[in-house]
DNA sequence: TTGTATGCGTTATCAC
DNA sequence: GTGATAACGCATACAA
């Protein structure tokens, strides 16, 4: 592979010249920049990265962390994370925390050790603390789907909060009085944002809370099935649940359909994130937008604005969650 | 950050003997080795990779090549593939191709700048021609979901016929004769290959191809409801039908759906990959396994023992579909 | 505007 | 076993 050597030598300059051409940094007059370009062709001369990292001490590449590198939510995401890098020249590094709190430091570890300029994290294991003390590091750290007042500027996240409300208000809006709630995983912060705006809203109409109309799921289908037949089999009746995110509404469905339960005539269901699952599903599922790609966008856009240094461009820290009307209510 | 200089200084050897305590590729008394270690720990020194990379010539990364970054199918690769990796201190630095030639070959370049020691590479745009160009240069290829007779060593792909075959010959298997089919574009090497296994298992049958009852979609739901009508609206009646992939799949059964059409009792549906989604609509629908996430491991496998030469490991190029029955098929 | 010289943090090839 | 020292390919401060 031809280096920045061999062109300085083909194009008769020297090879600090070269690097000026590349680098466009400093004024080089047109006549000798032709040559060095041409010269560059003719040697088909591509960059070491790996040397302009190691000279510059920019290695160019973002890591990132995601819980899991599969589900529709994290591809959304790193989708949006790379279109944006990519024209930047930036590239991703990608490494996964499966949620476990050991995985999770490791995981990013790994990242720092591979000298990356900056890292976007979407974890759940490790705690405020953690995260705290890790942005005091050199490394810059953009935090998804997260909120921590210390670090509120490089954090990224949804008003989890408004997105419970605007679930339950819609629900509220079809006429219903009593509705049961399937959670996530109470550990979560998200879980306890959710459920607080699905109070809220229930407060607002003049309903009451009722702890026997509400499940502790795990985010997942299993949860949202087996979440449905406990609340079934309690004595309080219901005629609509709010889940707390989609796949917890797709068990759920599931499992009311196996009480020959049709949806929404006997029960109305909404559900939270608006995967693409939610639009696959019968009866559609309507749900709230979590609007994840854009949220990874900005949070590419965080990293080109504070690490890369482009001025000109705007963050917006806090996303609003949208209400999707599909299928799975029904008026009463 | 302290360098391995700094380590030197504070263990009162050389550089060179820090160096290989890193390695341990050359006899270090343990004395000394200790001596190394503590200042290490001490100085909490971690290894500067880019540096290491530089000088070794070894960016101890992967590169992947993807159609996009979201999608239940790439999700569960990606994630095989870094699971694999990650255990052997390799990273993975990802692109999207969005199957357009261009970009694709944008892409394949852009990793190769970043001097990845191997790619593995999911592409659909570009030709068998540029791969084997692609393939003689510096950088190993490891090809997924593609098989090319002059790089078949090189290929870990599925049995596309196989499955096809099957699919078919599952519902005729339960007593089906008429059959429809909707492929995936026709230009892709798998939807042709998928086709060729529907009409082995319709000869073997005796029955023989109706080309009104095929059509050609797009493996999106779209061409799946739209595939649907269509064939409705032929003359000819069908009792079975094949789809090309889930998502087909789907957007068939949202299509008879809306025609009052129940499935399995009116119509019966097959789809093909078994991605997430297939377990999620209802009915579950029957389906051809894809092990997409093993093949990841193994593509990754491939170039820990060809590029990183770790002897031990086995390469399974070929992979075979399997049946996965649920409930969209009616025995007749 | 252009050239020279030094450093980035390692690995690897020599010697000792 | 261990220690100098030359690469690795480029960026950049300093001169010219």
């Amino acid at each position: 592979m031809a280096t920045i050597y061999d062109v300085s030598v083909l194009a008769g300059v020297s090879l600090a010249t070269v690097s000026r051409v590349m680098n466009k940094n400093t004024k080089v007059s047109e006549k000798t920049e032709k040559k060095v370009l041409d010269a560059m062709k003719q040697l088909g001369y591509r960059p070491n990265s790996i040397a302009q990292s190691l000279a510059s001490s920019r290695s160019n590449s973002v890591g990132i962390l995601v819980s899991e590198l599969h589900g529709p939510f994290y591809g959304a995401m790193m989708s949006g994370i790379e279109a944006e890098l990519r024209t930047a020249k930036k590239h991703v590094i990608i490494a996964a925390g499966h949620s476990d709190e050991q995985s999770e430091k490791e995981g990013i570890e790994f990242l720092i050790d591979r000298r990356c300029d900056a890292l976007i994290l979407h974890v759940e294991a490790v705690s405020d603390e953690y995260l705290i003390e890790l942005s005091k590091g050199s490394t810059p750290i953009v935090l998804i789907n997260r909120y921590i007042p210390a670090l509120k500027d490089n954090c990224i996240f949804l008003d989890n909060q408004l997105g419970g409300y605007l679930a339950t208000k819609a629900i509220i809006n079809s006429g219903h009085k009593s509705l049961a709630y399937i959670s996530g995983p109470m550990w979560k912060v998200d879980t306890q944002a959710r459920l607080k705006g699905h109070k809220q809203a229930l407060a607002e109409s003049g309903i009451e809370f009722n702890p026997l109309l509400m499940f502790e799921g795990d985010y997942l289908e299993k949860g949202g099935s087996q979440g449905f037949r406990t609340l079934k089999a309690g004595n309080v009746e219901f005629t609509a649940l709010v889940c707390a995110n989609d796949e917890t509404a797709a068990g759920a469905m599931d499992a009311a359909r196996q009480m020959q339960l049709n949806i929404p005539a006997d029960i109305s269901i909404i559900g939270f994130d608006n995967i693409i699952l939610a639009n696959y599903i019968h009866p559609k599922l309507s749900t709230i937008d979590y609007p994840i790609g854009e949220m990874g966008h900005m949070a590419a856009r965080w990293i080109l604005k504070n690490t890369y240094k482009d001025r000109s461009l705007d963050i917006k820290n806090m996303f609003d969650p949208a209400l999707i009307l599909r299928n799975s209510i029904k008026n009463v």
